[in-house]
DNA sequence: GAAACCATGTAAGTTGTTACATGATTGG
DNA sequence: CCAATCATGTAACAACTTACATGGTTTC
């Protein structure tokens, strides 16, 4: 799904403007979607262009004006639309897992350092989903916070079982490159 | 990790052709990692326009000549500096979660469709994992064999927990669609 | 006889990121 | 007083995908 359809989809479940969505996007959602301000503000301004969202500019202080984004009716049928469409599959890229691969090349310590990194990484998205820092609250419709349950409760679940499946395995890489590595040089 | 760099991990790993590097792609390394061949093929060319990697024309009857690539000390080295580099974030983009998100906008039939094809893609890579099609065998280093079969097996537990997340919990997706839509329409 | 496999490569196009530009306000 | 937050936007760049080009061989 592209950025402009998420956006839409995102809109279709409350108004936001461009900075709000981008700082929900770092919240729970931030492990199966990603945007930044550069694709976020292009991509609004043309979903407004299109007449699929309505803009509301609020004048501030010493701030750019503050734009809120409404779906238009428009807007939600082409959304729909596009819900209709053939699944993707799903694009995922692990610097962590390829470099794992080649664990056997990495210093001893530097590999421990990122196992570990990557563990506590896993542990606080965990952390966070747990606290409920992500105002799903507002919601009116019942529907909706089901399908938010739905998918942060998919990456509890997937950060869980990668959290413990680091620590129950990391020995297979570990192991190894500690044994590979200068076996009694007495430094 | 970009492509340059992966590929020059799994020629560390051991020898191999463009087109033997995408098949194993397709393995059960597709979970975290992918690549096409219009980014695999320029990436050997410049790898080995760099010294980083030696090619070997194989002649062959009606097909192109068959390239064979294999890792060169400097492209040891530059593997050894690259893997010492800072960890970088995953990227994940998921069309499917983007989508349960705005589960309630779809035809419930729509809906189940996509969770089930979802259930049953998660379960065939499982099946795969299980029945080692990998080929991982043809690795003699044993440090390698147990990076491999620590990324295996991590993609074994994602796609575990991913399937019994979605058995459990598709009902908060699927009772509310059901509900919003014709309640008694006799069609 | 059609589809899939083997085998490489290029060019155009899409999509997105990073860095820059601007600048007041609030919290530690 | 420094960093972070609020707030939007653009332009240059990077990276990758898709589709095209070529064409024999093997499997159903």
């Amino acid at each position: 799904m592209d950025v402009k359809t998420f956006l839409l989809g995102l809109l279709a479940l409350g108004e936001a403007s461009g900075y709000e969505i981008k700082k929900r996007l770092e919240g729970p959602f931030s492990h199966f979607y990603d945007a930044s301000y550069g694709s976020i503000y292009p991509a609004l301004t043309k979903l407004a262009k299109d007449g699929l969202v309505d803009c509301e500019s609020l004048a501030q202080d010493g701030r750019p004006d503050k734009k809120i984004y409404r779906i238009s009716p428009a807007g939600r049928m082409a959304l729909i639309d596009a819900l209709g469409e053939p699944l993707l599959k799903d694009k995922v890229r692990s610097d962590f897992l390829a470099r794992m691969m080649f664990a056997a090349l990495m210093e001893p310590r530097h590999l421990e350092g990122l196992i570990t990194e990557r563990l506590e990484s896993h542990r606080a998205v965990l952390a966070e989903i747990a606290s409920d820092e992500m105002g799903l609250a507002d919601l009116d419709d019942s529907n909706d916070q089901n399908s938010l349950k739905f998918v942060v409760g998919f990456g509890d679940a997937i950060n869980r079982a990668a959290a413990d499946y680091i620590e129950e395995n990391r020995h297979l890489l570990e192991a190894s490159a500690f044994v590979r590595r200068e076996p009694a040089a007495a430094e």
